[in-house]
DNA sequence: ACGATATGAATGAATG
DNA sequence: CATTCATTCATATCGT
């Protein structure tokens, strides 16, 4: 069986991000005449979601939800696509166990020596990650504060403290200019860690792959 | 075209494969990119990672490693390639998955004619609201057989016979209902209350469900 | 080269 | 909160 335990060796930064259509909420007719793929039943949220979402998370430390601020988020949320309570409750709780989950792989195991970098990943620190999105853009027609912020008045405590800013970075750094000869297997990295981030709040860029494979006509 | 609903079919049973080093992290080369792609390139495991792999699956019953197991299994299979934690979480689940799916299918489906191709369900009625309700016919755990050895640690939880769940409809209901410009909670958004199965670690149970129908129905 | 398939990756949903 | 299942997307690979 396996025992060795081997020191963790440095894994390798991965980003991946995949297209996520957009449904259209235009209310069935449309003019898919062919098949209407994804949208089964589960809930897809639209980008705007998304990024609301993670604004959230990351920006206001909204961990777990209360009923209240369930019902407020979601009821913000509808304006850009239909949802409900349990998809909010059930995306924070995922992102947050994913996020647990993906450090548990790596970091975690006890061993005494460690020759890794400087621990970084370590941390539990709890600083707010106001995450450098200094000019979002957002399309959205800035009336009042369609921002993304703030469903409503968070009175009181919700939960600071654990802002844990694993994914902080959301550029890859494996570049790694030399990597001429041989094989490194990989100089330094945080391995799965740092990836998510909020990938899908940039109406800028087409960060989309190149292949455009048709799925449906989403408007 | 008919997309990938199901794919009973077996790994080809071509093993000849070579070494592949996972050319990737040598930086760029292939074709484009200036910009960290991310999308560089998924994990490729290599025969010796998916021998081994398959060998713990197999000859060792591990179905759902944990977080410590996989730490070791990918540290140990790092010897054969570039490997992360996440790949072999990954992988185990996969497995397990596909294997569930084509089993799934052989042992379900009676053999009929399978009208399959049909498509074209004109359902542009958007029956939002269409909840998954806890149901109560549990899986029961009976040890089914994998027909092979199993000395490891089997969590003794898998199992899972043949629920044979028709619940497989898909309608292009991503409508949403309101959606007003503005924060209208009040219409027609229940959902998903009066999930019991959340009492006790679900403490959001807010709305009403006045809606006797649906949810505790027939006698 | 293209299309089908196999499979890695991601995530919504659900359970314990 | 951890773990697991199902479903889907994306892409590598293989067959023709």
């Amino acid at each position: 069986l396996v025992q060795s335990i081997m020191e963790p060796q440095q894994q390798q930064l991965h980003q991946q991000q995949q297209n996520q259509q957009q449904p259209n909420e235009d209310g069935g007719s449309s003019k898919s005449s062919f098949l209407c793929r994804q949208s089964s039943t589960r809930w897809t949220p639209t980008t705007d979601q998304i990024r609301i979402l993670k604004d959230l998370y990351y920006n206001n430390g909204v961990r777990s939800p209360s009923a209240e601020q369930i019902q407020r988020i979601s009821a913000r949320l509808r304006q850009y696509g239909k949802i409900e309570g349990k998809n909010v409750f059930y995306w924070f709780q995922n992102h947050k166990a994913r996020e647990r989950q993906k450090k548990r792989f790596i970091t975690d195991i006890p061993m005494q020596q460690r020759g890794v970098v400087n621990g970084s990943w370590r941390s539990e620190d709890p600083i707010y990650n106001k995450y450098p999105n200094i000019s979002p853009g957002v399309p959205s027609p800035s009336s009042s504060s369609p921002g993304v912020l703030a469903v409503g008045q968070m009175s009181g405590s919700y939960g600071y403290g654990s802002v844990t800013m694993e994914k902080s970075f959301r550029d890859c750094s494996i570049s790694a200019g030399g990597s001429g000869t041989g094989g490194s297997i990989g100089p330094h990295n945080f391995g799965w860690v740092g990836v998510d981030a909020y990938s899908s709040s940039y109406p800028y860029f087409d960060k989309r792959k190149s292949i455009d494979h048709e799925t449906l006509e989403d408007e």
